[in-house]
This record gives C-alpha cells, structure tokens and sequence, in this order.
DNA sequence: GGCGTAAGTCAACAGGTGATGACAAATTAA
DNA sequence: TTAATTTGTCATCACCTGTTGACTTACGCC
C-alpha cells in the first residue's frame, strides 16, 4: 500500500486507497469511535459516501487496514541477536514520529473498542505474538512473546500520554541502553 | 468513596455517590467515549438527567472519578524494597479482577480520548510519576518513574488484551518472578 | 396534617454518526 | 458522436449522544 502516491481523479483503485491511507493514519491517531467516516473522506479528498461504498462499512474499512499492517517482524527483523538494541532504537528516534510504529498505534488506541477490539485482538496474535515467538524460542516462548509486546505497548503509549522519555541527546542514549537491558530480560529463556 | 452502601432513595447525596461509583466502573472498562451518560445512570439505578444535574457535564464527572482515584503509591507502597516483588503480586493475582488496578484501566482506556485525555494526562503525572519518583530516588527519578508506569500500563493492557500471561499456578509463580526482575531493572539507579 | 422545597421523572432538543439511494458528471466503448 | 458504464456528489434517513426544562412525587419542618 502506497500512501504517497498522487490521487488520479475518477480512478477507483486510486480514491480507494487514497481513504485507507488516510484511515490508517486517522486510526494511529485516535480510536475506531473517535474517527469518522466524513473525516477520513475528508483527509483522503473523497466523498464521505465513497467510504461506505468502496468498504461496505466502517468496520470492514478498519479490518482492511489492520490486514495491510505490516508484522512486527518485519520491523524489527527475524534475528534475536540485537533485537533489544533495535527495539531501544526505534523507540527513542526523535525523527520517527510513531510512524514505524503506526501498526502498535493503531491496536492501541483500539484495542478496547466494543467493535474493533475483536478485530485487533486477532490482529495482534496473528502479526505481532506468533512471529515474535518463533523468533525468541525456547520454554514458554508464546508467553515471552507476549510479555515482549507487553513492554513495546507500554512504552509506546507512554510516550503518547507523557510525551518522550528523553529530551536531550545524551539522555537518550541512557534511555535507549535502558530498554535494550529491559528488553533483554523479557526475553531471555526462563 | 464506598461504593457498596446501600443507595437510599430520595437522598442526594446516596445517589450522586452511586453515580460516581457507576461511573468509576464503566470507566475502568471501557473509554470515555464508548461509556454513555444513560449507561452510567442505569448502573447507578438512577435516572440520566441527574448525572448532568449533579456533575455538570459528563466531563465534569469523569475528572471527578479521577480525582476519587487512589494515588499509586496507596496501591503499591512508599517502600521501594520489595517493589517489585509488590507488582509481581499483584498484576499476577488472579482474584482481584483489575479491581485494584481500576484506576489503571481509567488511565488506559480513556489516555487518548480528545476530551478526557488531558484530564488523564495531568492526573498520571500528579498521582503516579511524581509520587514514585521520590519512592524511587536516585538520578533521573522522573524519568525511571516513567518508564515504570509505562511497564505497569503495558503489563495491564496486554492483560486486557490477550488475557492473563498464565493459566497455571506454577505458571503464574514464574510470571510472577519474572515482572519482578523486569521491575527491578527498570527501577534500579541509573 | 398541610405546605414548601428537595429529589426524581419524562420528553424533547440540537448535534453528530454511519449508511443509502437517487442523481450528475466524466470516462470508455461502439 | 452517441450510448453505456463507471465514478463522484448530494440530500436524507434512522439512530444515538449529552443536555435541558417542565412536570410529578416524596420528604421534612412548622
């Protein structure tokens, strides 16, 4: 799915997925309640109308977008060596403004909705605890695994509420090593 | 706030007591949002409109929900040893249905609503990382402040998610050393 | 016991939501 | 060029939300 490519007018493929980038970008920033089909419409330059009739509705519209999410290991590799490094890295990028993580935004943010909360819980298993616990390996890795995206939940969405952790340079350099040892730990064997 | 007296009828202050109560429940469970002023009400055996003649406005009422909540450190301790064996405890408890971590479920679901989030933002601050940057101590205490409530939040909504890490009881024992160790990394000094 | 006020009930409001079907415009095919 | 089909627009529906004002009921005081 590219999100950067020009919007042709009277192009049906191209208005479709002109509303699921801005759906997906509408999502990793609030919940599936507070984003609306005429404001995803209207982020996408459509017609509110289009939304309904491209999707057949909103939640298939926020089942789209989470199938066309990327997995987690495909952001953070295959390859456990390093992978507590990489995590403290991505997580402390002041460049990356959560757009690597937009996946973990999107679940976040909709994780409790009464409708879409289903849909990412089935998400979640599938790109996120699965891979992740082939990767890891050894006793109790799907529960390793899901400690693992415990950790990656919670840092993200405490930089949502109260902003980076770090400010300075230095000070992030501290952060990173910081959940790098943490990351460590949650995955090492039992 | 006790929520288990008796509500008597035709008394104020009985009722706007169970609305609270009402509303602490429904807004540990779901966001902002998704928890209906008439749902409250409902729950409270109580009729809608006087939620809004009560508290003002359904903004009003959650900030004051917020403000009933329990400062961490009642939860968890001012004592910094044994912490993270505290935690551990807790978040693996499978009697206490998130009843103890109500006010952490308030947090999570509500930290990015448009309305409530400010109200959350600010009482996170004021009623845990401050609190606990002074249990924990040492350099940068705000910050490994932080990074521990990001780890409880990350702990609880992974619960919410994809349920409990353990089913056994030998698991749940090694789930239960295992938070701690983590916990007790993240606090360590710098 | 009767009355005044507090407490609770009910209906309605304005605003917003997702969704639908009728219509207009543009593109393609013949 | 004309006809057919796709694409986009608009108005509208039914529903749900928070909130308000008018009405009714019950309690407590003289």
């Amino acid at each position: 799915m590219k999100c950067s490519q020009p919007v042709r007018r009277r192009d049906a493929a191209s208005t479709k997925n002109a509303i699921l980038c801005a759906a997906r970008t509408l999502f990793a920033r609030d919940s599936y309640e507070n984003v609306g089909i005429r404001e995803i419409a209207s982020l996408a330059g459509a017609d509110a109308a289009l939304v309904s009739r491209y999707f057949g509705s909103k939640e298939e519209l926020f089942s789209e977008v989470l199938d066309h999410g990327e997995r987690g290991v495909d952001l953070l590799g295959t390859e456990i060596v390093g992978l507590p490094e990489r995590v403290g890295e991505i997580m402390t990028d002041p460049e990356d403004e959560g757009k690597s993580l937009e996946d973990i935004l999107i679940i976040l943010h909709s994780a409790n909705s009464p409708v879409a909360g289903p849909l990412v819980r089935d998400s979640i298993t599938k790109r996120f605890h699965a891979p992740f616990a082939e990767v890891i390996g050894g006793e109790q890795a799907m529960m390793r695994s899901q400690m693992f995206g415990a950790m990656l939940l919670g840092l993200s969405i405490s930089q949502q509420i109260s902003g980076d952790f770090a400010d300075t340079p230095e000070m992030r350099e501290k952060v990173k090593a910081r959940i790098a040892e943490i990351i460590a730990k949650v995955i090492s064997p039992l």
